[in-house]
DNA sequence: AATGAATGAGCCTTCATTCAT
DNA sequence: AATGAATGAAGGCTCATTCAT
């Protein structure tokens, strides 16, 4: 049993917990304790590591932040041709490790609270950043620039949209609906050259 | 010196107060105190009317609910066309009364609560069905009936992209640019018809 | 069972209740629920009236302050002869009412606590300026403007003396002897007329 | 790497460092991490060396008892004179390396602490006992020995008087004007023969 | 010799809720 | 019709303390 060297592993743990919980509560509205709990630890312990629970919060939001930065750059990685990287950013959003049920229900909680707190508010934003310009990155060189940009907006509103209506339908996520209807937009937007 | 007939005037007062409150905080996360203090009234006689916290926050996604509902019937009522059934539709949801800063905070709060609650849970879908057939009654005469349904769906998940993308932005909400990207949707969809 | 107008009572048993948990155990480090519990109500009730821990002991420091202010006050108006009303203010500081084991160490609590909390030292300023005001006018008369100021520092100096050295004694404070104390550095200074 | 001999060395860096938190604070009140983070280790090692807080706080104590007791017989050993033997403790308490901010603070809050804890309260005693011991050598070669007691208590109160008042002041303590107010007294007490 | 890891206990505070008036 | 009074329950956070390394 290492005694030392565990803040990581902690840390993450306590990451992990907390999307859990958030998820399955639907808001941030958790206990420090559950969040705590779940990661086999004292309450004490996710202050210690955290400072508080604002602290525990945000490092749970950068965490899913990171993921999906990381797994939109690997699938940027391998597609050179503008409209491919539109598809690969689409197919990030609803890819398995994106597209559950706790994993959407923490993202829309976090997206909400982020009306309303600087910092979460900050790191959304900073995401919304990216998202956009790596759309743009695909659909500059296909339209020109106004037009890209809206459709870049639409592109982003229709995945937020997915998203939240998710929160009324039961049964596990259908990600190929979802990307159904988003690829139906593109398509329609630049012609159908496929992807 | 108590009065007759203050119940309707003071639910009202206690509704329209929570919807400020959850509009300000952006969340359901709002204690009874400061609605009734919002309403100029006891806390406690918020508990004589609703009951408990959740009838107040139920009756005020009802009243949300209803009032959205009531302003697209009297959008449908003057449009017999089927491409304009849709376009008062998608008009209603960015209109004024509907698309501003506290009312769709509030609207995000209990769409994100609706994951997990039960019975604002039924509510939303009740919305989500009515809203779903409005827009059938537009699209189906418009393309097939599977077409329709998809193009539906995507409507209304823009629709709410839109409403959270607002989360993350200053300044007053942009209804001519929602409705334009909608709008731009619907035109590619359904061809270039004027609506 | 009176259920309103109950919060005068309720503040005046809490802050009862205050000074006697601080001077039980010679230290603001008491809790809400102790002081609470002696009141008998709960510590809610405290929060309610008091909004915070701070509250109340600042209300509480104020209480100490007011009694020994309207102590001296009474004993002042019945003393219109320099030296009497040097004497009367002595006298009241080692009174009955101001000079009893609980009362001695919640007075030097606050003293102590004083030295770091703004608004309590703020109180305790107050409370010797006034104190220093009221000796200079009996003093004053009786010697050289700067003397008289050293004097009633010396006073001052002395009364808190006595005061803070029943910290380490058993027993009922005894207040005789500490007005001797007093007395006779008077005597010394002012001449032996009688006072 | 672990050396040898640093117990010592911690141990003083820990009662310094206790000093120095609880002088800045002004209260007993002040966690072992502070004063363990001040004196550059860990908490644990605080109470791997005096076994609890409690520990720590009483060596702390007899650490200031200590340095005044032997300042105190530094000064007397160079004044036979029974005058001079008592203008030499006055003077030792409000030396410099007495009257310091710091130290005032860390002083009374001891004093105010010692009224409920058995250990504090021993040894605060001890001392008071040294001193009036001390006063006495001095006093009763010049007067009888009841008025000898006397006038040792009222310098005991004074000084400590002058200390706690020091709690109300603001800029660095004034041991010039305290001690003329002590001086003052003993001279009117025992005369003015030079001490 | 020294520390990071970990926790239990306790405190302040908030809040929905109840009740007598 | 309406409210002030009152509370129980719960949550965030702090801290002294222990233990394995």
């Amino acid at each position: 049993m290492p005694k030392v060297g565990m803040e990581p592993l902690r840390r993450r743990a306590l990451i992990d917990a907390a999307i859990a919980a958030i998820g399955e509560r639907g808001s941030l509205d958790v206990t420090m304790s559950d969040i705590a709990g779940r990661a086999g630890v004292s309450s004490a312990l996710a202050h210690h590591y955290f400072g508080a629970k604002e602290g525990l919060l945000q490092a749970t939001m950068r965490h899913l932040l990171a993921e999906l930065g990381r797994d939109v750059r690997t699938a940027l990685s391998g597609a050179s041709e503008p409209r491919s990287r539109v598809a690969a950013i689409v197919r990030v959003n609803f890819s398995e490790a994106q597209f559950q049920e706790e994993t959407i229900a923490a993202w829309l909680a976090f997206y909400v609270a982020a009306q309303h707190s600087g910092e979460l508010r900050r790191l959304l934003r900073i995401y919304a950043c990216r998202l956009h310009s790596n759309l743009m990155s695909g659909l500059a060189p296909l339209m020109p620039r106004s037009e890209a940009e809206r459709t870049a907006e639409a592109i982003a509103a229709l995945i937020d949209g997915l998203y939240i209506r998710r929160a009324l339908k039961d049964g596990p996520p259908n990600a190929a609906s979802a990307i159904a209807i988003v690829e139906d937009f593109l398509a329609m937007k630049i012609g159908y050259s496929s992807p």
